[in-house]
DNA sequence: CGTTATATTGAAGCTCATCAATGAGCGTGG
DNA sequence: CCACGCTCATTGATGAGCTTCAATATAACG
């Protein structure tokens, strides 16, 4: 239970990457070996459908994946976007209670259930990382529900944007992020509809707040006001011209 | 890894206790030996608070306790509500991001984080026993994303006093269930206001799905129209007398 | 180009939040 | 025992915000 690579806390984010692309990698070949799979899927294909039996650990290299359910009334809702570096299907007892599709050309890391079993029975390094992935989800998680809480859609869409945003390097310009999703997958993750969203991107474009050059990419523009809203601000305190 | 005592899946239902009182603190008391530590708290009174480091794990005993945090503009968000058999605060790798407080009288046993750690370590029955839980975490934090996303009030509602409902025992009459949170706790653990959720109660209580003769303790009267409910209806479909 | 998928924009209506007043329950002290 | 104060729940009126339905615009691609 080592404190040492343990992801530390960031407010607003959910877990991000633990480690680089190829230090990831390396750390996967350590610890599991030749189990490690290289899985890639087309956008729209499955990486498996609920009531699948577990698979075990997912891990994306590259692309997005949508963790989602369908509801009885035929209502989608997305419970986890997984960008590279994130993990998803760790909870890796039950049979899945969540879709997994490719969103992008999607490039992932599969840790079969079995390799994993083997390997955290025997291996303290092992046990300490999937402690940590499932910590990862765990996050990810409440980060969700509290997003979804009491929030406005204004907020849900500022916050959105801010936590698939990808960062400027350092010194750079900040670089316009590609938004991979369609508007009513952002809906659906957000729990509102694709008008409310386009409505609310061209708000926050019209107010300043952010660049959006194109409708599937934008750029932060005022990030003090960004990170106000998607904290949580006294509704009077985004005035809107009208 | 062994599936043998894992929680089976129920939908609507968030982690239930996973054994019986008497069986759970064999259990504990078996893999943790004498560093489990009972601790009590009376109605107000906090576990930990935000930012305090990590205690390990608690699991409640009697009574209910609340997670909760605060956003910036003073809003409570409850994440968690956990009564008899649950767990919280499982992610023991970090500071609390949490506040942990007892709603009514509750008992609790703890696990100090030392202790955990050495037991996960040593132990594969621990092991086996700490993962469980931290699944039983991660379940229940989806299970309220998913109350939160795109459900109607009446329908948060409905699904929440599925939720905290005692069942019947075996043949009997269904029993009242107290309402041990205040409307407004529930509330913020809905993402309402408390407002509605008394509008809302009463509604179900007019429209005969459930029975509600004190304002803290209710039965379900009509289940199949509330499991039709709490699922994901289409809006007409619960059509109000007006 | 024409066709399809996606996004934007508009208008109307419904749900829920907000503000405000009233009611019910409960303990305390006169 | 009743009056008072306190907390919590209920109920009403109003308006903001979001959804819904519908029309149009933009982009991608043959």
């Amino acid at each position: 239970m080592a404190d040492g690579d343990v992801v530390r806390f960031r407010p607003q984010r959910p877990a991000p990457p633990q480690t680089s692309q190829q230090g990831l990698e390396d750390r996967l070949k350590s610890l599991f070996g030749s189990a490690v799979i290289a899985v890639s899927a087309f956008p729209g294909q499955h990486f498996f459908l609920e009531g699948d039996p577990a698979s075990g650990i997912h891990i994306v290299r590259r692309g997005s994946v949508i963790l989602y359910s369908i509801t009885e009334a035929g209502g989608r809702h997305i419970q986890q976007i997984a960008r590279a570096g994130d993990c998803f299907a760790v909870d890796f007892s039950h049979p899945h209670r969540l879709n997994a599709q490719a969103l992008t050309e999607a490039d992932t890391w599969h840790l079969p259930r079995r390799a994993v079993s083997l390997a955290v029975d025997s291996e303290p390094e092992a046990r300490n990382f999937v402690f940590n992935l499932m910590d990862q989800q765990l996050r990810a998680a409440r980060f969700k529900s509290e997003l979804l809480s009491s929030r406005s859609a204004i907020q849900k869409c500022a916050a959105f944007l801010l936590t698939i945003e990808q960062p400027a390097g350092a010194g750079g310009e900040a670089p316009l992020t590609r938004i991979a999703l369609k508007r009513v997958d952002i809906a659906d993750y957000l729990g509102l509809t694709l008008e409310t969203v386009s409505r609310m991107f061209n708000r926050l474009k019209k107010e300043g707040l952010i660049e959006l050059p194109r409708h599937d990419a934008f750029r932060i523009a005022d990030r003090a006001r960004m990170n106000a809203l998607a904290r949580d601000l006294q509704p009077g305190e985004f005035a809107l011209a009208s």
